[in-house]
DNA sequence: ACCATAATGAGACAATCGTCTCATGTAAAG
DNA sequence: CTTTACATGAGACGATTGTCTCATTATGGT
C-alpha cells in the first residue's frame, strides 16, 4: 500500500492540488493569510473542491509555505566551501535565516499550525499523509557536518546534530525575538558563538559519559 | 499614566476576570481547547462580557494556561543547591520539563497563538497591555547562573543566557518532538550535554571575539 | 464515438469567532 | 436613599470554517 499505483485521473488531480498551492503561495507572498475561499477563487476551483484536497485551510497554507522557502544542501555546498564545520554549519545558519526573514509570516502560521494539530486529538491526522512536521533541518546540519565528520564518535555526532538543530532552526528565530527580544545582530552573534561552542564541545575527546 | 488609579469598581472587573480565567484554565486540564462560549458558561458570564475582558478567545487560554504553570526562581533553589552553574541550569531545565510535559496542550496553545499574533498586524495588540511572548525563563536562567557569575566574563555572562534560554525553553521540547521526534530519555541527554558544552565554553577563557 | 467513472461546481448547513447595540441591573458616590 | 455611572446580559450581524448533498462536467477505457 505504500504506492496506491497512480490510478485514474492522476493528472488532473496533480494540476488541481499544484494550482491551490500555487495560489496560496502567491497570496501568502502579499503578508496576509488568505481564507480558504480566497485561495479557492484564485486557484479557479470552488470551495469544496480545496477541502477535497486539503483537510484544513491551515494545512493548505502550511504546504504552500513550504513549496515556498527550502534551500538544499547541493546548491548550499556547489563547490567553494571549505572541510571546517563551524564555516559550513554557519552558512547553513545564514542560509536559514534569509529563508526564514523572507517568508517569516507563513513560517509562523506553519509553526503555529504544527503546534495546534498536535494539541488537538487523533481528528489531526485524518488522512494520515500528512506529517505532522516536516524537516528540512536535519539534511542540511548532516552536509554541513559530513566532510567532518571522522573527528567526531558517531554517538556524539548524533548528539551534536540534534543540539545544533535548536541553535539554527525556526524556532531559535523565535526565542530571540519574542522571547529575548534580541535584535537580529545579537542574535546572530549568539548563535555564531553556539555553533562554534557547541562542535568544538562534540571534538574534544570525551569527558566522562559519552552524551 | 502607568498606574491608572484603581478607578471605578474594579473590584467586580477583578473578580469576572479571575472568574473567567479560572473556567478556562479548569477547561484547559481536560485537554480539549474550549470554546469561548464554553468559557463563558462555565464562569457563568455572559459571551459579550468574555470578549470585554479579552480581545480573542486565544488571548484567554494563553494567560490561563500561564497560571496554571509557573515554577519560580525562589522556591527552586531554596536551600539546598550548590553553587554549581551546571547542576543548577540542569536543574531549571527538569523544573521546566516537567511543567511542561504536564501542561502540554496549553503550553502548545499559547506558542501557537503567539507565533500568529505577531504575524497578523497592528490590531494584534489592542490593548498594550497584552505583552506578545512572556519570559518566565530568563529569571530563572539568572537565579542558576547567579552563584557562579564572576566566572564568567560579563558579555559571556550574557551570551550564556540568551544561548542557554535555546536549549531549555518549550521550544526546546518543540524541535526535539516534533521536528527530530527524539524520545524523551534521547532528547534529556542531549539537552545535558549542549548546557554543560555552553557552560563550559563560556567558562574557558576567551578565544578571539568576546562573544 | 460511447459511456462509466471520477473530478468538480454550487450551495445549504451548523458551529465559532469577533463586533455591535440596547436594555437592565447593580455598585458606588452624593 | 437616590442618583448616576459602570458592568453585565441578551442577542443580532457578518465572516470563516468544515461537512454534506446533488447536479454537471470531463476524462479515459472500450
Amino acid at each position: 500500500m505504500a504506492k496506491p499505483a497512480p490510478t485514474g485521473r492522476w493528472k488532473q488531480r496533480r494540476r488541481t492540488r499544484h494550482d491551490l498551492l500555487q495560489a496560496a503561495a502567491r497570496l501568502l507572498k502579499g503578508g496576509r493569510t488568505p481564507s480558504l475561499e480566497e485561495v479557492a477563487d484564485a486557484a479557479l476551483v470552488s470551495r469544496a473542491t480545496a477541502y477535497r484536497y486539503f483537510p484544513s485551510i491551515e494545512a493548505l497554507l502550511v504546504e504552500a509555505a513550504l513549496d515556498v522557502a527550502t534551500p538544499d544542501p547541493e546548491t548550499l555546498f556547489a563547490a567553494d566551501a571549505g572541510d571546517d564545520p563551524v564555516a559550513r554549519v554557519e552558512r547553513v545558519e545564514a542560509a536559514l535565516y534569509r529563508m526564514i526573514v523572507d517568508n517569516e509570516a507563513p513560517l509562523r502560521l506553519m509553526l503555529a499550525s504544527a503546534l495546534q494539530r498536535r494539541a488537538r486529538g487523533p481528528a489531526g491526522e485524518a488522512n494520515g499523509d500528512t506529517p505532522i512536521r516536516q524537516n528540512r533541518r536535519t539534511p542540511l546540519i548532516d552536509a554541513a557536518l559530513a566532510p567532518a565528520r571522522h573527528r567526531f564518535t558517531p554517538a556524539r555526532l548524533e548528539t551534536l546534530k540534534a543540539a545544533l538543530a535548536l541553535v539554527i532552526g525556526t524556532e531559535a528565530m523565535v526565542v530571540f525575538r519574542d522571547v529575548l527580544q534580541l535584535d537580529d545582530q545579537t542574535a546572530n552573534r549568539v548563535k555564531r558563538w553556539a555553533i562554534r561552542a557547541l562542535i568544538e564541545a562534540a571534538a574534544r575527546p570525551a569527558r566522562s559519559k559519552g552524551g
